[in-house]
RNA sequence: GGGCGUUUAGCUCAGCUGGUUUAGAGCAUCUGCCUUACAAGCAGAGGGUCUGCGGUUCGAAUCCGUAAACGCCCACCA
């Protein structure tokens, strides 16, 4: 006998090493139609956190109905180098060890990275088996394999060959700590409680003092007074009297000394502090425009690391904010700073490393973005690309029309290295390899000796999403190898499933690489998930303590009981309010299916007739069934997956096992019949098929043992199959049935009648609304002795309404008349009152003349239902 | 500073182009039950002036306007 509550563990690992040793998850091309995901490559050395277990349960769902829908399934999965994440990782590794990262040479450092990325890598995708994810593990990329890496080189050379890539000194992003430039979408603004600084700068030329105060300086409000050094001039706006004494003047920057001109911009926002700025070039992106249009010089005061650099001349060496402090003090002392005021403004900061990005004029690498953002733009807005939900279309279009250019280059080590090389003469070439960059050298140059040698390759990596852009395509190699027999396959891929997150980062560029390079869109749909948060609606987070171990989860309430736990709680697009209490309800569902299964499985089977009643159970279950199973399919196709989930839970616990189950149920001791019993069997595994996709573990054990199987075959790859069409009568007979049922059980409950007790059902009319064999239903649900039509109900009985029906039950007991009557009273005063309301609508002229006939119609009937009821309800007050 | 979204039962959410028995679900709550599959269960019940205000309409949770609260995205105001 098997044991009554389900144990998951020893059940899960069983059935996944049977699935990868069957490569049910694995696919080829053939004549099937495609159905390919590629999973959202986590960070190579990441692990597994709450996020990956919605996303990737989500991706599992969709790609085990694809396949069970006939679709030849294919989920590929992989991993990300993530630049910056795992250098920075790999530095701290060093650090503790005591090795400092500029010790080592490139080569050494690299080495230790990839055996840091042998030694972590690998662990988040070994988790997900965990989950239950039936990826193609044969198929397994990492963005930095070859030939992935190959596609990245190739692909810039082409973009530069396009004209597409350039290479200047702009105003970029940097990161002080991880030391590397970084593009607009990875700096996160956040409000920052600061100080408004007021500075004096004395005015050169003698004898000129601010007519208001009579002072001989001019004021000027910063958040940086760090950065003074770096002044090489005062902005004013030209429409701006109260600062027109300043014109043509120059003023003295505080401490520093230095003479600088007084200029005029209309930029200058004259209700802002004093209405005079100070211009740092340098390192403000504003003051940098300035300095641009002006023809001003740029004094670049710090160092890489964010300290002050020779060039400022003042506190060398000393870390950016200690410094602002340091300026603080000395100001004052100098009687230079007029006064602060508390301020709050918005500070970029590194997505990565969380520190104050530092503008910085340099070198970089750039995209031009404005032909890809073109061709990007249109599948979206026209729905060739489906978002889900449709509202991240807005966001989409806003970015790509505001569109800047792409800084992908990254002074890191961990990456892609960028293929250009430099020639000893100056200029460079960029080319695929060493080999094909010497002959373009020597070509630009005339120069025929050169050697491999004399070229320097560049030092920068690419951004990490220079890369993850090309997912779709490069794990079909279809960049090198284009139109090959799998890209052709498989691209485009069907579905995306991430978060609205990376919608710039990675959704939006892969369109533009997909129509770039394959001419077509990456994916038909995109599943943006919502984000995973604890149930007082907090992020998860380490320093919260509030993220849950997924394993351990999975530990507890096991892998199906997680997936359903993530799945209640999350229709698409909106965030997840996790509880663990979810888990547990999945848990229980499990349970529940568990010892479905245990009572079916447990039934003897004799050749005997199937009884009319349980005919009826049949031809009604499997209509529900059919007409469930369509309301999936209907939700699947909107992404609706909570609510297909939803749907098949009740009908298997509510449908099924509530109301099914006990319909057909032999008495103690008896066997059920053949045909029952083989309908019971086909509808638990239609059952388990529907919930298969959700649960893949339980629904694989329970159907390996619901028949005789062979070696080899799974619930994984057996198709759905279609549903005959519902019986409508059938579904309308039995709501009528449960109406009576439920109105009998209630009489049961209010007077604390074991259902032991057989009871005696009357109904009041002329003729029996109910067949034989719903009859034979409610009496068998109901415990009755027999159902038998009255022109009277008996004197000492409960009754209830049914449809337009009253239902009596005699009972031998003495009757509380009065609460008998205050029952009907009060639905009396119901139906009355719903009645009033219907009768309202009628009398309306306008509302008969204009609401469509059949509205109309439906409520007349309504009418003559409550008017029915109504008269019901009176006749058995009397009665009392 | 712009833009978008949300606001329906204690909680999480459905409710599509206005009319489907005076508003639905799951969970939670309450009341009975150790009824021979399951107490991780069974049976039953209660619970909402659909954020406020105004409008359109025969009719509004649904459409329009407006206010508030919350959330998200974008943006160089020092």
């Amino acid at each position: 006998m098997l044991d009554s509550v389900y144990s998951p563990q020893a059940i899960e690992s069983k059935w996944y090493q049977y699935w990868l040793d069957n490569k049910f998850f694995h696919s080829e091309p053939d004549e099937r139609e495609p159905y390919t995901i590629v999973i959202p490559p986590p960070n190579v050395t990441g692990v597994l956190h709450m996020g990956h277990m919605l996303n990737n349960t989500i991706q599992d769902i969709l790609v085990r109905r694809a396949r069970m829908m006939g679709k030849n399934a294919c989920w590929v999965p992989g991993t990300d180098h993530a630049s910056i994440a795992t250098e920075a990782k790999v530095v701290a590794k060093l650090a503790a060890q005591g090795i400092k990262k500029t010790d080592l040479t490139r080569e050494e450092f690299l080495e230790h990275a990839w055996d840091w990325t042998r030694e972590h890598g690998g662990i988040i995708l070994k988790q997900l088996r965990r989950l239950g994810a039936s990826c193609d593990w044969d198929r397994t990329g990492f963005t930095m394999d070859q030939t992935r890496s190959e596609s990245v080189i190739r692909v810039f050379c082409n973009l530069f060959d396009k004209g597409l890539i350039y290479r200047g000194v702009r105003m970029v992003n940097w990161d002080p700590k991880a030391l590397t430039a970084l593009s607009d979408e990875e700096v996160i603004f956040k409000e920052h409680q600061g100080k408004l600084y007021y500075l004096r700068y004395k005015v050169v030329e003698d004898g000129c003092v601010n007519p208001a105060t009579g002072a001989d300086y001019a004021i000027v409000a910063t958040t940086r007074p760090e950065t003074i050094t770096g002044d090489t001039a005062m902005c004013i706006n030209p429409h701006d009297p109260k600062n027109e004494w300043l014109k043509g003047k120059h003023v003295v920057v505080p401490l520093v000394g230095r003479q600088i001109p007084v200029i005029e911009d209309d930029y200058v926002d004259v209700e802002f502090g004093t209405g005079c700025l100070k211009v740092t070039p340098a390192h403000d992106v504003n003051d940098y425009m300035l300095g641009e249009k002006y023809n001003l010089p740029s004094i670049d005061i710090f160092n890489d690391d964010g300290t002050l650099s020779e060039a400022a001349g003042l506190y060398v060496g000393m870390d950016r904010f200690d410094c602002r402090k340091q300026i603080e003090k000395d100001l004052a002392e100098a009687q230079l700073l007029e006064k602060t005021e508390n301020y709050t403004n918005n500070v970029g900061f590194s997505e990565r490393t969380n520190v104050p990005i530092e503008p910085k004029l340099s070198m970089q690498w750039f995209l031009r973005m404005e032909h890809l953002a073109k061709i990007a733009l249109d599948p979206v807005i026209n729905d060739d690309i489906m978002f889900y939900p449709a509202k991240y279309k807005n966001t989409y279009r806003h970015w790509l029309e505001n569109i800047k250019d792409w800084c992908i280059s990254r002074q890191l080590w961990w990456g892609h290295r960028i293929p250009a090389y430099y020639l000893p003469e100056g200029g460079f070439v960029v080319a695929q390899n060493a080999e094909q960059a010497l002959e373009k050298a020597k070509k630009q140059s005339g120069n025929n000796k050169l050697t491999i040698a004399d070229l320097r390759q560049d030092p920068d990596c690419l951004d990490t999403w220079f890369s993850s852009w090309l997912w779709p395509i490069s794990l079909f190699n279809g960049i090198l190898d284009p139109h090959n027999k799998e890209i052709d396959y498989y691209y485009p891929t069907t579905d995306l499933v991430t978060g609205p997150d990376i919608i710039f980062f990675w959704v939006a560029r892969m369109i533009m690489a997909g129509y770039e390079y394959e001419g077509k869109m990456p994916f038909k749909n995109v599943y943006f998930t919502g984000i995973v948060r604890d149930k007082l609606g907090r992020k998860m987070s380490k320093s919260l303590g509030n993220s849950p171990d997924p394993l351990e989860l999975i530990d507890k309430f096991g892998a199906d009981g997680v997936r359903m736990g993530m799945m209640l709680s999350a229709p698409a697009g909106n965030d997840i309010l996790f509880d663990e209490s979810l888990c547990e309800q999945g848990r229980n569902f499990n349970n529940k299916i568990w010892n479905c299964f245990r009572l079916i499985k447990g039934w003897q089977v004799a050749e005997q007739e199937q009884s009319p009643a349980a005919a009826l159970a049949c031809e009604w279950f499997r209509s529900k069934l059919s007409d469930t199973a369509a309301e999936v399919a209907d939700l699947f196709s909107k992404y609706r997956l909570s609510e297909a989930l939803m749907a098949v839970y009740k009908l298997f616990w509510d449908e099924f096992s509530a109301w099914y189950l006990e319909m057909i149920k032999p008495a103690y001791g008896c066997p059920i019949d053949q045909i029952t019993y083989q309908q019971t069997l086909s509808y638990f595994e239609s059952l388990l098929k529907l919930l298969h996709p959700f649960m893949p573990f339980i629904t694989e054990e329970l159907w390996q043992n619901l028949y005789e199987r062979k070696q080899g075959e799974s619930i994984m790859v057996s198709p759905l199959g279609e549903f005959a069409q519902a019986d409508n009568s059938a579904l309308e007979q039995m709501e009528q049935i449960k109406d009576v049922v439920v109105g009998v059980r209630n009489i049961r409950q209010q007077r604390s009648i074991a259902q032991k007790e057989q009871l005696l059902l009357e109904v009041v009319a002329q003729q029996m609304p109910l067949s034989d064999s719903a009859q034979q239903v409610i009496c068998k649900l109901c415990n009755l002795s027999a159902i038998q039509t009255v022109s009277q109900k008996s004197a000492t009985s409960a009754s209830f309404i049914a449809g337009v029906t009253e239902y009596a039950v005699p009972l031998n007991a003495f009757i509380d008349v009065e609460a008998e009557r205050a029952k009907l009273l009060s639905e009396l005063q119901y139906q009355e009152g719903f009645l009033q309301n219907v009768m309202r609508k009628l009398s309306n002229e306008r509302f008969v003349q204009n609401a469509k006939p059949e509205i109309v119609a439906l409520e007349r009937k309504k009418q003559s239902d409550a008017e029915s009821r109504i008269a019901a309800i009176r006749e058995s007050l009397q009665a009392l």
